[in-house]
DNA sequence: AACAATTTTAACTACTTAGTTAAACTTTTT
DNA sequence: AAAAAGTTTAACTAAGTAGTTAAAATTGTT
């Protein structure tokens, strides 16, 4: 699998979730990859071109798809332990992602709009997760608040690694390496905590 | 207070905001400022220190300066409420602040490196964040595990506020609108039973 | 009015960058 | 061996950009 254009995506990848659409450039992509400028064109007419690809697919990646897990009839506290788990393994094989995905649709929202009008099931396993936390059996006052909670707490430290690392561990890289090995099981812990608080109030 | 300098740091400001150093360029905010390219350069002699000045003090803004309330006496959760009603301030005036900070420092990590040797108080305030959870009355196992939740809470929302814009809240401007509304009271609430969760645990 | 400080105009330099092109070269396929 | 596909070389275009310059115009000051 490394031909010719696997080696550009996986290069592209590489300088695009480092510097960004704007800071990249195509010569940089192209010494990356190992070819020639003049190949880099041959195969992805524009930079554009090349940044939408790879783009779509972090996206992709970004965006948790949990519909099968959310469907699967077990009890909120087990999906998110499963939901924790399963996106901690996305972000620790692609810790960059988070800042890539948002930063770029941060400097033009635009790209966005586009997106939701393909993808319809996305909104929909929104209002899913959403039913899973305000049912019969079930009844949290604030869901969007608490998922947004557990989203920020999961993906926040992965966007704001410099600061971690220089401020609050102070260019410890060890401290910083055990604050992510314990991160999953911390906020696994908090959101269960958040649950059963808000759950509680509500008698 | 419009003298030509406040001008061109005001347009600066949100030029570089908007559109990161690498996207920004100096006749937009010549244009923004309402003079001419020649004058922006007499002003500034290049884009670098132009950008410099704008970054060290959306910096300053982004750190939060909690020494005199940390010092007070009071106790933390006293402070934890202090302290998230200041930041969602600071937040809610400059929402874009967050994401440009971030962003640049991820784009170039060594920025932070010289700003930390010149500001020494920085350090030493997260001591006192972290001593304040950890003393002879106080003992709380995951000081920094809880601060950054703490943060992560209060933050990610400004950063991400596209995705939770188009895709949790489906474009409705109202429901975001709302969810910010409210996002202060829900945070410091959850903050407030995770320390009292983690509190009962450690009996 | 005269002088000084500020600002504009407009052209310019030097450099970077995306993208193109055509011919030569190399590797793979038949 | 011949043909085809893939790749390189090297030069080029066109456009954008930071930064400069000098003279003219404007505004503020005495």
């Amino acid at each position: 699998m490394d031909n010719t254009e696997t080696k550009i995506i996986d290069a592209a990848r590489r300088v695009f979730v480092a510097k960004g659409l704007d800071g990249a450039r195509m010569q940089e992509i192209a010494d990356e990859a190992g070819i020639n400028k003049a190949l880099l064109h041959y195969y992805f007419r524009s930079k554009q071109k090349l940044f939408d690809a790879i783009f779509e697919e972090a996206f992709q990646q970004f965006i948790p798809t949990m519909g099968a897990t959310i469907a699967s009839g077990k009890n909120p506290q087990e999906i998110i332990t499963i939901f924790i788990d399963a996106y901690f393994r996305v972000l620790e094989q692609n810790p960059f992602l988070p800042q890539f995905v948002i930063g770029e649709l941060n400097r033009d929202p635009s790209r966005l709009a586009t997106f939701m009008a393909e993808k319809i099931g996305l909104t929909s396993l929104v209002d899913k997760a959403m039913s899973l936390f305000q049912n019969e059996g079930f009844n949290l006052k604030n869901p969007q608040q608490f998922m947004i909670s557990l989203i920020s707490m999961i993906i926040f430290p992965f966007v704001a690694k410099p600061i971690l690392h220089h401020i609050i561990f102070k260019g410890d890289q060890l401290l910083v390496d055990q604050f992510f090995a314990e991160r999953k099981s911390y906020v696994t812990t908090s959101a269960l905590q958040l649950l059963a608080s808000s759950l509680n109030e509500n008698n």
